[in-house]
DNA sequence: TATTGCGGGCTTC
DNA sequence: GAAGCCCGCAATA
């Protein structure tokens, strides 16, 4: 029975979750023999211990769009999540996946990236707060302590994944090379057709210079405007693509970045780190679609639920399940042309919806209240904000795959999917995350350079994928070349 | 220009 | 008193 690997597999989960220790607590459990491999992605009510020297613990880096807190104690940082960024016409890109951004850290920032419109739509944006922890925003902690750095996190983020730090990083700098080039590109036209005139006239009256003539492209110097994941030629085929660049100007200079694919992790359906599990009736988390889903078939009901029938285990808690599940029924309401946005109470709990525990219809990861204390992986007893008890939560049975997982501790459950090795789950698929996917491997990191500096060989060589390689294919080769490079 | 960390100060419970 | 939040500042990328 599946239950027997869990607890097989139990050991080798968070190496901070075996200690008995709370990041207020006076001192920390000295001189720690273990450390665990850094995770972009933490849920629930966690901790880990990284190694002092974790370059990612150092930078206090996190997937989720983390903003500094003042706790009034200079030893330990405090982080809240911001949320997610979403189109508030809740609309759905042409891959059937959603737009979720991560949202500014900066308040300025964050203010004006809202005043922006949906890429795809042109609705406005609308960021979904996160009220993961009994209705406040989910906190990270942070604190060095000898050669460890300690986290802990409470709450349960009840909003979908925003993009990830250096995917919006890499995006950008995308972007950026996306512009330099073509400016570069277009100025040596501009002189050429200059030259040939001259030549041919004898003398030049045009007054333009070239670098007036390129003006019309700073409008896509904002790196930050939202670029859409659209990997596909249907895409730039559509009515939204034509709008949004039609509207700017480009008609005849439309710049075809998602085309040439410079660097697939922006364009391409996002990776969500690490592990897969192929688990029917649950989707992926990820913002962005997945690589092998059949979005011929995205607008049948009974297709989406198994095509997009993964289960991201990147992230440590069953909340990400649960949010990938509502995240489809997300989509499905939305297809079936219902309201997306519903009744929310003051607390940020929302009403399950009767045909689906984890359904909400507030927002698509805004599930069964997992956001309030009713529900989360832990039941946790807050005696302080800071100190923290421990309760077994007596969950509903939660079924991965055709196994029943009788969750007695969904924490350690979760911990135990993201630790599994691949031998145990013979459907566990690596996806295409270079951080989840280094961390089953031993402790390497210091001899290589940073994830935001492995993004672009990592994306030439996720480029050079053929695109009729069946994703298997695919994940044989991401998996053979993780091994190798990292 | 945005991010990050720090810290003062206020409010709520 | 603990915790959440807002704000400003400075360093940094």
């Amino acid at each position: 029975m599946a239950t027997d690997a869990f607890e097989e597999v139990d050991c080798t989960c968070s190496y901070g979750m075996k200690l008995n220790w709370d990041i207020n607590d006076p001192k920390m459990p000295q001189e720690p023999k273990q450390f665990d491999h850094f995770r972009e992605w933490p849920d629930g009510y966690v901790r880990f211990i990284y190694r002092g020297d974790e370059k990612n613990a150092q930078r206090h880096l996190s997937g989720w769009a983390m903003r500094n807190t003042n706790n009034h104690n200079c030893l330990i940082l405090k982080k809240s999540c911001l949320g997610v960024v979403v189109c508030a016409g809740s609309c759905y890109l042409p891959d059937g996946s959603k737009l979720q951004l991560r949202p500014a850290i900066c308040d300025k920032a964050r203010q004006k990236q809202q005043k922006k419109a949906c890429p795809n739509c042109n609705s406005a944006l609308e960021l979904i707060p996160c009220r993961g922890h009994s209705g406040y925003p989910v906190t990270n902690f942070w604190r060095l302590d000898g050669k460890a750095i300690y986290f802990q996190a409470k709450g349960v983020h009840d909003h979908p994944r925003p993009e990830s730090k250096s995917e919006t990083e890499a995006r950008r700098s995308a972007i950026k090379r996306q512009i330099s080039s073509h400016q570069i590109q277009k100025k040596r036209n501009m002189e050429s057709q200059i030259e040939q005139y001259q030549d041919a006239s004898g003398h030049f009256t045009n007054t333009l210079s070239s670098s007036e003539n390129l003006e019309g492209f700073n409008i896509f110097t904002d790196t930050s405007f939202p670029i859409l994941a659209q990997p596909y030629s249907s895409f730039q085929k559509s009515d939204s693509y034509k709008a949004l660049y039609n509207s700017a100007c480009f008609q005849e200079d439309i710049i075809p970045p998602f085309q040439k694919c410079p660097n697939p992790r922006i364009y391409v359906p996002r990776p969500t780190c690490g592990y897969e599990i192929t688990v029917p009736n649950y989707i992926n988390s990820s913002p962005f679609p997945n690589l092998y889903k059949d979005s011929s078939k995205k607008h049948s009901d009974t297709d989406w639920t198994y095509l997009n029938g993964q289960c991201s285990v990147n992230s440590l808690s069953t909340h990400d399940r649960n949010l990938d599940v509502s995240s489809k029924h997300h989509g499905r309401k939305a297809t079936l042309g219902k309201t997306v946005y519903g009744q929310r109470n003051d607390l940020g709990q929302f009403q399950a919806s009767t045909t689906h525990p984890y359904y909400n219809s507030e927002y698509s990861c805004r599930y069964l209240g997992n956001a309030s204390p009713a529900a989360p992986a832990l039941q946790t007893v807050i005696t302080t904000t800071t100190k923290v008890s421990y309760q077994a939560y007596k969950s509903p049975v939660v079924k991965y795959s055709n196994n029943v997982c009788d969750v007695k501790n969904l924490q350690s459950c979760s911990h135990m999917l993201d630790c599994t090795p691949r031998t145990v789950y013979p459907e566990v698929k690596l996806q295409d995350d270079c951080q989840e996917s280094k961390s089953i491997l031993p402790y390497i990191d210091e001899s290589l350079p940073t994830k935001g500096e492995r993004v672009e060989a990592w994306d030439v060589y996720r480029c050079g994928l053929a695109p009729e390689n069946n994703y298997t294919d695919q994940v044989d080769q991401l998996f053979t070349c993780e091994n190798e490079d990292f």
